[in-house]
RNA sequence: GGAGAGAUGGCAGAGUGGUUGAAUGCACCGGUCUUGAAAACCGGCAUAGGGUUAAACCUAUCGGGGGUUCGAAUCCCCCUCUCUCCGCCA
């Protein structure tokens, strides 16, 4: 959500950012609307205050024990315009905001221009390619491993699930684990345990509502199923004023993430690249304005860090303008190598939002000695996802008999197996 | 799921229709006093919006939304959350 004061005293460079990536907006009609709202206002407060005064002095003469007739029907009119005035307060106010909901963060003046992907930014390739003769991908391994199951989970629940069975169920485990232990011990997040059944409320803070509701699944309570951990630990702070030293907040959960794929039918249908159901560890920052940029930095790092140790070749992708995310102002993409598909997939997508969230979320932080509060910023990433991540092990660690050898860093939250193999 | 009680400023806690943005205490900030500190005393101390060069000033806010009323923290309705009891349950 943008600062209507900020839109009002740039409307230019706010509607050339927005161009930038692709957003035409209406700023004309946003300042026009703005004005509209302001003095329907002053209108309706000047209308309130000669109804406050009346209403005091018809106090005052009743107490006296005095007759207030006259004042009552002068007031009555009052009355009648008043409640007219308040109505077309609330509708302007009303009609902005549902203009101003359903425009993107502005972006980050470091991030390149472009359409989609094809414009994104190469930052730096990292780690070695393995050299692999005629690599399977991931899905054949798992299957012929008999480990992975995509048919009985389409049985049971459709198209884009899976059934990961005992070793790569445990690797599945264990890859969590290690992510979650990297994240607390070595760099400082929280670990946290939340929802992953939420109220509207906490995706319109987000920014994932109202705009992209076919995205996500909605039960017959009225709860949305979390799309990434992202929603709930960026509410931890949802209208709260947290002092200045509380910053930075540094969280991490993994959880199930629910996603209907709603505009990617045909896109990835074999094996378990994208699926509707997928878990996922994610990392989330909040920090004073000033530390924003760096603590992106630092974010990404920190996944970087998990396809460091796993030994994993990886590449950072600059997103470019037009394939950032809504709430975004600028990302950064981790893509691990997939021999089997002989491409780089996203494992991880590092977001800064500044403080466009915070201020559809009213979490501020509030400075000692400085009068008033101001918007914390919120920054969110994959650190990573999971099922990716193990996709991205069965193809670079495969071997020629169609064993999978156990990256060491894993080794020891399996019982010290160094290899998946059929038995 | 059923029955009941409650939600007031950073905290505690008054306030059941009239100048109450809200008593009082604590905490916090400034001052007097003191060599310094404590104590005592004096003063200050919410958020958001409008408005202004800046002020003054105005409006709204007592969990959230709606209603009654000339006037609502106070009355009515809905929602959320907390607590107690009962039921169910990993």
């Amino acid at each position: 959500m943008h600062d209507i004061r900020y839109i009002r005293e740039n409307p230019d460079e706010f509607d050339t950012l927005l161009r930038r990536r692709g957003f035409v907006s209406s700023v004309d009609d946003i300042i026009a609307l703005d004005q509209k709202r302001r003095s329907a206002q002053t209108e309706m407060q000047n209308l309130q205050q000669s109804r406050n005064d009346i209403s005091q002095k018809i106090g005052e003469i009743k107490k006296a024990g005095g007759d207030a007739e006259k004042l009552m029907t002068e007031v009555a009119d009052l009355k009648a315009k008043l409640i007219e005035a308040e109505k077309i307060e609330k509708n302007i106010d009303a009609e902005l905001n549902a203009i101003l909901e359903l425009i993107p963060n502005l972006p980050h003046p470091g991030i390149p221009d472009g359409h989609d992907e094809a414009a994104n930014r190469l930052e730096r390739e990292v780690g070695k390619k393995p050299l692999i003769e005629s690599p399977k991908e991931h899905f054949d391994l798992g299957e012929a491993l008999g480990l992975m199951d995509f048919e009985t989970a389409a049985q049971m629940a459709g198209s884009r699930f899976v059934i990961l069975k005992g070793m790569l169920a445990r690797l599945d485990r264990a890859l969590g684990n290690f992510m979650l232990d990297l994240h607390c011990a070595e760099f400082g997040y929280i670990e946290a345990v939340a929802p992953v059944l939420v109220r509207e409320q906490a995706l319109f803070g987000t920014g994932q509502l109202p705009k992209f509701a076919d995205d996500l699944y909605k039960t017959e309570a009225d709860h949305w199923l979390i799309p990434t951990a992202e929603v709930p630990l960026t509410n931890f702070v949802a209208g709260k004023v947290l002092n200045a030293s509380d910053l930075p907040l540094r969280l991490t959960a993994w959880t199930p993430c629910f996603r209907s794929e709603a505009g990617a039918a045909g896109k990835d249908t074999r094996g378990m690249l994208r699926q509707h159901q997928f878990s996922k560890v994610e990392l989330v920052s909040v920090v004073h304005p000033d530390e924003s940029d760096m603590e992106l930095e630092r974010m990404t790092a920190c996944a970087e860090e998990v396809l460091k140790r796993l030994g994993l070749a990886y590449r950072v992708m600059t997103l470019c303008t037009g394939d950032i995310g809504f709430s975004a102002t600028k990302t950064y993409d981790l893509e691990v190598w997939l021999p089997g598909q002989n491409s780089f997939r996203e494992v991880s997508s590092c977001s800064s939002c500044r403080c466009f969230q915070a201020r559809r979320l009213n979490a501020r932080f509030k400075s000692p000695g400085q009068k008033g509060t101001s918007f914390v910023h919120t920054l969110n990433g994959s650190g990573l996802a999971v099922g990716r991540t193990l996709i991205a092990i069965l193809e670079n660690y495969q071997n020629p008999d169609g064993s999978i050898t156990i990256p060491g860093v894993l080794q020891p939250y399996l019982n010290g197996i160094t290899k998946i193999e059929k038995d």
